[in-house]
DNA sequence: TTTTGAGTTGTTCGA
DNA sequence: GTCGAACAACTCAAA
């Protein structure tokens, strides 16, 4: 989705032939259908598109279907002399790419696939002992030490394609009607190259200084670069990010090991797609199938209340309130809902992970999984089953003003700070004073946070006892 | 091949 | 209020 620095786009145009842009909406049903937040990214990323490649002379051919299909259509319209394309690391996708590309081939035509969307290929760094990184460290050493982006790919400098028929992007349906939800995610984003670049741009110079210790901030506006729906849709690639980083640093920039720790953060994004490279099943199976035998419970209601923000413990519902409303929400927050989720409640990390799915304008298959799995402490390099997240200390400590859970869940607006995060433990009168009937206003908490935790250990001791005895 | 050290993001308890 | 240790054992990476 964009045409700076894009290997594909850059090649084809290097080759001096009239190339044009073509854009398949999948309708394969091997495919994982986009989430309705990613759709309507999509809509805006396209028309973003469709319009700077207009600007170029050019026109983006949009068509629908199963893309074997599709490209068989145009390689009938056009004859090409080539075709070239962005990688995909997912099984389903790379499978559906390697049969066209033999295809194409055996046609006498040129296919070519480019990594447009990582630093480096997820099968790039193998250990001493060969094989991929496990563990995060050793991974981000290597990559640190030797990951070198090569000179940004030029964009394009004219485009074609004006007679080619194609969908009207208007005619998908990918914006939300009856009902409109997207408001609130209208109002926070804006889709498309453009706005990544200046998404980027101001966090160099605002956001990057004060990361180490603000991204972990819910209640700090910009602590984190929320540059990851624009990353997950190709509006901007990692690479990008990379030399625009290292470009301060080589000049001076004063808070070094910010800038590193900002690196490191896309390199957990890279890690993600090596795990979910090697393990095509890592998007819905435990990469630790330890936890297949643990005695999940699939409360449908537990589940709703969590995914309408109406858990009882302020952090929790503002976090999925965010998300409701933005189809975003902070990372720290993300693995206090996902704790409470998985560890109080004991819902398998899968529905966490699907509901994710739906509204993160993010939602990325690897990223995702890992996430979900890494705070399931099913993962590789994971988060121990016994670190499980107070939900009222985390919200003290990193909603420290209280703003996050004020903004989010204004029916606790009037509460005094020291009680915003634990209501049910401010004394009678005050909750009265500030217009809160729990049970009716805001709800009591779903599980008391000792007693969540002590089953969910309990649950795991049994689990490792049957286990070890087996 | 063997050994050694280490491992994103926490919590609780007791001194 | 602060601080260090325990919480589990295991797998991974590299010397």
């Amino acid at each position: 989705m964009r045409l700076d620095d894009h290997a594909a786009l850059a090649a084809a145009s290097q080759t001096k032939r009239a190339v044009i842009c073509v854009y398949i909406l999948e309708q394969d049903t091997s495919l994982r259908r986009p989430g309705g937040a990613s759709l309507w990214w999509l809509d805006k990323s396209l028309k973003a598109l469709r319009s700077d490649i207009s600007a170029l002379g050019g026109k983006l051919v949009c068509r629908r279907g199963i893309a074997k299909d599709v490209i068989g259509d145009l390689v009938k319209e056009i004859e090409p002399e080539a075709i070239y394309w962005g990688r995909r690391y997912n099984k389903a996708g790379r499978d559906i790419d390697t049969e066209i590309k033999a295809w194409l081939k055996d046609e006498g035509i040129q296919a070519k696939s480019f990594n447009t969307s990582l630093l480096s290929e997820p099968w790039a760094y193998e250990t001493v002992s060969g094989g991929y990184y496990k563990v995060f460290t050793p991974y981000w050493n290597v990559v640190k030490r030797s990951y070198s982006p090569s000179p940004a790919h030029p964009r394009p400098q004219a485009l074609a394609g004006k007679g080619i028929a194609g969908d009207r992007i208007e005619d998908w349906g990918l914006h939300p009607e009856n009902p409109d939800w997207s408001g609130g995610i209208e109002n926070e984003w804006t889709p498309g190259e453009a706005g990544a670049r200046k998404r980027l741009e101001d966090f160099l110079d605002v956001g990057l200084r004060s990361y180490e210790t603000a991204r972990d901030r819910p209640d700090i506006d910009d602590g984190t670069s929320r540059l990851s729906p624009h990353l997950q849709h190709g509006e901007i690639g990692p690479a990008q990010i990379w030399r625009a980083v290292r470009t301060k640093i080589d000049h001076g920039f004063k808070q070094e090991s910010a800038a590193w720790k900002f690196l490191a953060e896309v390199a957990w994004r890279e890690f993600s797609y090596v795990l979910l490279y090697h393990n095509p099943d890592f998007g819905w199976s435990n990469y630790d199938d330890k936890f297949d035998d643990m005695p999940w419970k699939s409360n449908k209601n537990d589940l709703r209340r969590w995914q309408n923000g109406q858990t009882g413990y302020p952090i929790v519902d503002a976090g999925m309130r965010q998300l409701w409303h933005i189809g975003w929400m902070h990372n720290r927050v993300r693995m206090i809902v996902a704790s409470l989720l998985t560890k109080h409640l004991m819902i398998p990390w899968q529905d966490g992970e699907n509901w994710f799915w739906d509204t993160l304008v993010d939602a990325d298959a690897a990223s995702n999984a890992a996430g979900w799995q890494w705070t399931a402490g099913s993962g590789a390099d994971a988060s121990p089953y016994f670190r499980i997240f107070n939900p009222i200390t985390q919200g003290q400590k990193f909603d420290a003003s209280t703003a996050y859970v004020r903004k989010w869940c204004p029916e606790l607006k009037d509460v005094p700070d020291k009680y915003v995060h634990a209501p049910w433990q401010a004394p009678a009168d005050i909750l009265k004073e500030a217009g809160v009937t729990l049970g009716v206003t805001y709800p009591e908490p779903i599980i008391e946070h000792a007693a969540g935790r002590a089953r969910a250990l309990d649950a795991w001791e049994t689990l490792k006892k049957k286990q070890d005895a087996a």
